[in-house]
DNA sequence: CCATGCCTAGACCATTCGGTCTAGAGCGGA
DNA sequence: TCCGCTCTAGACCGAATGGTCTAGGCATGG
């Protein structure tokens, strides 16, 4: 993904514009502006369009949050100090994005077509990162059970910190979170 | 809106559908045929069409959500206990509509328009809601501003736990939200 | 130096989109 | 009775949608 292919593109421009507007919200032609690409090309790298891209764009930006809980907690003394680092990376990256993005997956979720797969592609997003969260919280000295249970507490905040923070177009919500779930 | 007139219609209709798939993921003519209406009564009632739609339909469901606060909190001996209910009677919510609902309100902010008066009313929503039970709080003997902290600590954790109960298609994590920030 | 893939290129298509417009039903008041 | 107004009704419109299809560039391997 790093690379500069035709397919990489597509992935990048898919990724950022549902994140902004949802499934529903972007034409496949907006799609292949951002990406300087022409339509072969799209149903050349996925033979089913919108919906193929979509999820493999989801998978992409679920592998970038894997990406920065890792770095959070990679130096961090505590479970604590991980999961404040956490939440300042993601209101960084929020204020990045003009203080509108949403994560592209859930907007898959909330907007994409009713399909199981779509939907199951969000499940698994969210098993890997409550997994990865609570791999950091038992290494750094806590319980397997309670390392799983707090791992799911942080993601479900900062879930619904993110949403207020769209809605208020501040971040300062997300950087919040430690003060309310780590008392 | 308990009559039945083609506007409550309309805005009943425009209501379910947008939370099912977002503002993008509904055609007009979709609402239309639910409401059992022509696409003149729309627009004689909704002059600016489907974004005006839209924006009642979120006032309406967030008057909604307002009314099960106070129902969630009414009778409540404690705001433990009405936290607790205002979880468990969402949970019920969800169930109903086959796991699968959001609400209508941030339905339309991660999907609508890049328009600001989307944004503001998705704000204005939820200062509403945490200003209620916010205010539940202090009338059950919290301290004003422990009263807001909380309430909104509570209202960021439904949000999430609503999304991530969509992808599970799941209540359970909205009933486990108490064991998580009551403690 | 041509043959054989992969990939790019974009014209083209049917369908659906949100929105406009004219016509008239139905009703309350003069 | 007939006017005037609100609301229903749906034909119709241009634009945009996602998707298909044929043609050609261009590298690589014989």
């Amino acid at each position: 993904m790093t690379d500069h292919s035709t397919k990489s593109r597509l992935i990048l421009a898919a990724a950022e514009l549902f994140r902004m507007r949802g499934y529903h919200g972007v034409g496949v032609t907006e799609i292949l502006e951002r990406a300087k690409a022409p339509k072969g090309s799209l149903y050349h790298h996925f033979p089913n369009g919108k919906a193929d891209l979509a999820i493999v764009a989801a998978e992409w930006a679920s592998d970038g949050m894997v990406g920065i809980i890792d770095e959070a907690f990679r130096e961090a003394p505590t479970y604590a100090d991980g999961a404040t680092t956490l939440c300042h990376k993601l209101a960084k990256f929020f204020d990045l994005s003009g203080g509108w993005d949403g994560c592209p997956v859930s907007s898959i979720l909330l907007d994409g077509p009713e399909n199981d797969a779509f939907r199951a592609q969000v499940a698994r997003s969210y098993e890997t990162w409550v997994a990865r969260v609570a791999q950091h919280g038992t290494r750094l000295g806590l319980a397997p059970e309670e390392a799983r249970f707090r791992a799911e507490t942080l993601l479900i905040a900062i879930q619904g910190a993110w949403t207020l923070a769209r809605a208020r177009k501040s971040s300062d919500v997300l950087r919040g979170i430690p003060a309310r779930i780590l008392a």
